[in-house]
DNA sequence: TTTCTGACAACAA
DNA sequence: ATTGTTGCCAGAA
């Protein structure tokens, strides 16, 4: 009720908002915390319409390869991965270092501790 | 109007 | 194990 079925992308904005600083989180996570696993894809796709607004930290989605797919949408070819940095994550060859201990998966998690 | 594509992921062979 | 196909929603041609 509080959140109109219509307005997929701006649930996708709630999720990715709520991502911890210093995490990261995948497509997939983010479609199966909206009820649809297999709309990993538009969650890309509203990130990429995510630009307009502000406040959402699409530099902390990435694929489940823990790999930086989106890196190439941002403003600069660098700034997602300056953006990762700042956070404390170190990030190679576009490529997540730690990824697996990084990953923010309420599902998995649960509970945060 | 229909068709295709897109910052992915899961399944089938 | 790798490769190819399908699904999802929204926007562009």
């Amino acid at each position: 009720m509080s959140v109109p079925q219509g307005d997929f992308f701006e649930k996708v904005y709630q999720v990715v908002k709520r991502i911890p600083e210093g995490r990261v989180s995948t497509y997939g996570v983010i479609a199966r915390l909206l009820g649809s696993p297999q709309s990993a894809r538009v969650v890309g796709w509203a990130l990429n319409a995510s630009h307009k607004f502000s406040g959402i930290p699409a530099h902390r989605v990435v694929n489940r390869n823990g790999l930086l797919t989106g890196k190439h949408h941002f403003k600069d070819f660098d700034e997602m991965r300056r953006l990762l940095n700042n956070e404390g994550i170190q990030v190679i060859d576009d490529q997540i270092v730690d990824f697996e201990n990084l990953l923010w998966d309420p599902f998995k998690e649960s509970n945060e501790y």
